[in-house]
DNA sequence: CTGAAAGCGCTAACAC
DNA sequence: GTGTTAGCGCTTTCAG
């Protein structure tokens, strides 16, 4: 700040010997001015630190910012939680001339989700995409940033795109933190520990099982860890496991679910009887995990707050598109953990 | 939402028969308007429900709004954190168009602060007041808001008063969440408790003894509480409190600390040889208590988010002067949970 | 007590 | 390729 009065786009202008509408296409890539002319402005704007302001440029803009997120299908909870989010969120974009929509893809083909993204070419700003690691969609994430779209990950990050931003958590400590909370609710009991995840090539599960069994095998020799079982995130599928697991382990005496279809774990566990002996964490505070906390049937959840990673990542996406200031540490999403006590 | 189109102040001015300028004066409150005009004109805006454009009145306003946080003097690390995120959010408030400043102020003197607080009139346009809850403090409150200063409270409540918000975590909750922690860690040992707290007389330390309390002597029967010690948030005394304990104590099996002053009791449980082994709970994420995470000498660390904190008193402080929207889901403050694992 | 009118800093037509 | 200019919806003088 070299003197005391904000920097202005006059001054840019003016430093520039330009016009202001010069110095706003070079800003927003419109195009339409020689290279030589888009450098200089562009040394102009850094020299002097300009910075847009976001009142100004909010209010003379015509045309809404579109934001779409693009989610799984199926019947996830927290996702539908976050498409509520989305929902409840409306107002507020509206009064920064933002509108958000939520399209559903099926993020179990890569080549669905693939074809889903690029079918947004032209009929948005900013992709807030929820999807599988896969080149497919790399790709098609890499296709839409070079047309100009804004592109954030939510919650599954691809890593190697060209996506500007990635909002959630880290999944690996995420995976550390469900074992040192077994691990010492656990306490000086030795036994069998089980792990039900959705599927092993969904990232952010894989991620989980690795911290998990990082602190599991090096802090909790008296714990053994059972091989995973894949429940596709389907609680008709991961009640059976569940089910065959207690009744096949006597000595189990811990239970992380990494992904969803806890609902099914939970009715496992209440039917066996052994529920609140056996530790169970898991994920997402979805309004099924909070009964099973209230209950005592879950030990704890690890969560990623969706109002906040929604509210992040339209953040974001309006910031990349306008310039405006970001503050990196409202943007990190914890990595909640909720007993029955601080519920919200 | 009556038609697609936006209520603005035009409307409202043709709807009520009268200007621009008279409207503006009757929804700020600027007086000089008959008493008839007023109501009619409120009626207009209710009947309308007309929201001002943020982005518009920001652009408009010439004056910055002046918001003052009075925090507690003295040498407590937490505090320091708020004034340092006070002074982090200072860009982004400018393009608010606002400004804060922090004073520090003597909490242990109820008079003191309440006369900090009474020399604010007409220094500023909103107040952020972390302090003890007392008749004076409550009446100084009370006077700001009367003149017409908006006051939010900060950490601990004051609910008597005339503040317009309170920004921090439910300690009652939070007290219990530190026992359910706690009694889990320890486990199938029997063995007592201690508590150390600043002082009985604040407000906070208070609620969160009663949570603590609860929930060991409700569920946890195998762990007998020992009476707090009062150490006021100084590791100069806290140290020598909990050295003492520690020698009397050989069956102590956990320890909450409710205040500040970890450092000293950190050193404490160090020197005793049985760091680790004793199960401590603490608050607030500093420098320390992440250190002694690290270390393994906390079993965990409750905290409220002093960032969050800060950016959620000057949304709500500004967001009372302008009408802007808020979404309480944003502004609630979490109780964190951090392990070693999920630290930040 | 009330109204008219000049901006706030930027965007986006439209003109050159 | 580049410049001019009319707003965006509110706040705030300054007249009446």
């Amino acid at each position: 700040m070299p003197d005391g009065t904000r920097v202005q786009l006059t001054d840019v202008a003016q430093a520039a010997g330009v016009s202001l509408a010069t110095v706003d296409r070079v800003l927003h890539g419109r195009g339409g001015v020689r290279a030589r002319t888009v450098a200089h402005v562009q040394a102009v704007v850094e020299r002097l630190g300009y910075r847009p302001d976001p009142a100004a440029a909010r209010l003379a803009r015509k045309r809404h910012t579109r934001v779409v997120f693009v989610l799984p299908s199926g019947t996830n909870t927290f996702v539908d939680m976050l498409e509520r989010q989305v929902r409840s969120v409306g107002a507020w974009l509206g009064e920064q001339r933002a509108t958000a929509l939520v399209q559903r893809a099926d993020v179990f083909s890569p080549a669905a989700l693939a074809r889903q993204l690029g079918a947004l070419h032209g009929r948005c700003d900013a992709a807030v995409v929820m999807g599988a690691d896969h080149p497919l969609v790399r790709a098609a994430i890499d296709d839409l940033v070079d047309s100009g779209i804004v592109v954030v990950t939510l919650v599954s990050d691809v890593p190697a795109s060209k996506r500007s931003r990635f909002v959630g958590i880290d999944n690996v400590a995420a995976g550390r933190t469900a074992a040192s909370l077994l691990g010492r609710f656990v306490g000086a009991r030795a036994g069998r520990v089980g792990v039900v995840m959705g599927s092993r090539g969904l990232r952010d599960h894989a991620e989980r099982l690795f911290g998990f069994e990082q602190v599991i095998t090096g802090e909790y020799p008296q714990l053994q860890l059972l091989p995973p079982l894949e429940g596709h995130d389907l609680s008709k599928r991961t009640e059976p496991l569940v089910s065959k697991l207690l009744q096949a382990e006597p000595e189990l005496v811990g239970l992380y679910s990494i992904g969803a279809g806890n609902r099914g774990i939970q009715a496992a566990l209440e039917r066996s009887g052994r529920a609140g002996d056996i530790v169970w964490v898991c994920h997402e505070l979805t309004p099924h995990a909070r009964q099973a906390l209230v209950n005592g049937v879950a030990a704890a959840v690890i969560n990623q707050d969706a109002g906040h990673e929604v509210r992040s990542a339209c953040r974001l996406a309006l910031a990349a598109r306008s310039g405006e200031r970001v503050l990196p540490e409202q943007e990190r999403i914890r990595i909640d953990i909720f007993l029955r006590d601080n519920l919200p």
